[in-house]
DNA sequence: TAGTGGTCTAGACCACGTG
DNA sequence: ACGTGGTCTAGACCACTAT
């Protein structure tokens, strides 16, 4: 159920009403089936499809584009060819293309703005940045913490690791393990694991002199852009270490937030074990 | 910006290709605006309006079908009329009928099922259950757990519950506390406040005899629907009731989880404390 | 077979942002 | 003035579900 290659596969072409170059003439052509060849990549298998594993035009037009994002022929920040422009491309209507954008759009990958374009979206973006920090001060506005990066080194994955990010155990992973400062209280205890394949020379220095959200820093550096993620989250009482390093006493509850992120084709790229202190910031969800 | 009527407010109509009876002629009509009179309900003002507070004709329909829901003329569960109904209800195109479902079925106050029509949600559902419920067990699969009710009555409402729900300090509201048991172990201690005025006759004996999710009691007996929710999520520990009625011991690490919920035109109906053992559970999320 | 939602197209016009 | 996304319509046909 994840990271097939999507061959395109086929889909019958319902409602195309046969290019008609005489606009009116209001009968009704009675079939013709086939049209729109969508020849931009693989193509459609012309006939025969009367429906098994049927796949809309505007998903295959989804899929095509989530593509070319994919490839970094339109990079984040980036503004992506217009409706139009993309109509030609895949030889459908506008209409289509829409769809398929605005699904898009639902999946947080790209962002229209009416009046100049639609723009692929990064984790500079302050929305974008909050809905990956979900931790808020009681008083005051969201705010980005100081990051102080404790270790960052590479090792071979353990079990747990390995099993969450769809490797085997020994993969080469990168951990890292920091502290993050919001007004002078240290909040959040971090300990990280990235596909190793995906981040060669990741340092400690290039982490620190980092200004910005992580998620910044992996997508314009390394080509790896986190896309979605699920949490687990738990109360838990502080250990020793963490006790220390986010200055409370040991045994004193904290947030613990398990997160899994993933990339395209949902695979999982970063295992992520948060530890917050919540005395003055709660998690802020929203059940919609 | 809440519990506003919305006015229907006014709109220009955009696009609207002149009701041609005769289909081609292919030529272009200048202008004329302000057909589709949309007299279902206030109707819009006719003529004049260039762009001031510009509302889309979809956004006015699915506003339209809200208050239908609302006042329950369509109840949760009934299949709300088909599109092509509604289009000719509300004199518009199916196509902008459907624009404006789409939304509602993405706030989830409808669902769509093809070939069968489109149906209010219910809490009974348990898609809509576990939007609310978001404990998972470590090892099976998500259930419903028994409830037991230690108290229901109704009182004057402190001040920072009389905040939360948008009324006076001291005005009726109803406290209800209850033990959720999970496979035998407590592991949800709740604290209730709901509006007063909503929630006449209930009683802690209808709590404890209904079988099923609260808020489909409360849609079903009180007309009370949840639509959605904010929730606050923190690591405390134990007080020693808590500790008691969990069975757990005093300072033990618990998830707070502080819930708003609200109902049509974003009216807060309740107020909710939950302290939940994650020992053996654990609160999921989704950052998507 | 009939009814419902779902897909696709083509064309016209509006609102927004920029030259 | 122009280009981009956004709205609206009308009509045809497909997929699913029930009768």
């Amino acid at each position: 159920m994840s990271s097939l290659p999507t061959p395109l596969s086929a889909a019958t072409n319902p409602g195309a009403p046969e290019s008609g170059t005489a606009p009116s003439s209001a009968g009704a052509q009675p079939s013709a089936n086939s049209p729109s060849s969508l020849p931009a990549a693989q193509g459609v298998p012309a006939g025969a499809n009367p429906s098994p594993t049927f796949s809309p035009l505007y998903q295959q037009i989804k899929a095509l584009i989530t593509q070319s994002l994919q490839s970094g022929e339109w990079k984040p920040g980036d503004m992506i060819p217009s409706e139009m422009d993309l109509a030609a491309r895949y030889k459908v209507s506008q209409g289509t293309v829409r769809k398929a954008i605005d699904e898009l759009a639902a999946d947080n990958l790209v962002a229209r703005r009416q009046g100049k374009g639609t723009f692929v979206t990064t984790h500079y973006e302050d929305v974008v940045k909050f809905r990956f920090l979900r931790l808020v001060p009681d008083e005051g506005e969201p705010h980005y913490g100081a990051s102080r990066v404790l270790e960052c080194k590479r090792l071979r994955a353990p079990a747990e690791i390995a099993r969450l990010l769809d490797i085997r155990t020994g993969d080469s992973v990168v951990q890292i393990r920091r502290v993050l400062t919001f007004s002078n209280e240290a909040t959040v205890l971090d300990e990280i694991w990235l596909l190793g394949a995906n981040f060669k020379g990741l340092t400690a220095e290039k982490l620190n002199e980092w200004k910005g959200p992580m998620y910044a820093l992996f997508e314009a550096e390394f080509g790896t852009r986190m896309i979605r993620a699920t949490e687990k989250i738990r109360a838990v009482g502080a250990d020793n270490t963490a006790a220390e390093l986010l200055s409370v006493e040991p045994g004193s509850p904290l947030l613990s937030v398990e997160r899994v992120s993933f990339t395209y084709g949902d695979r999982p790229v970063e295992v992520r074990r948060g530890l917050y202190v919540t005395a003055r910031h709660y998690y802020q969800n929203d059940l919609s």
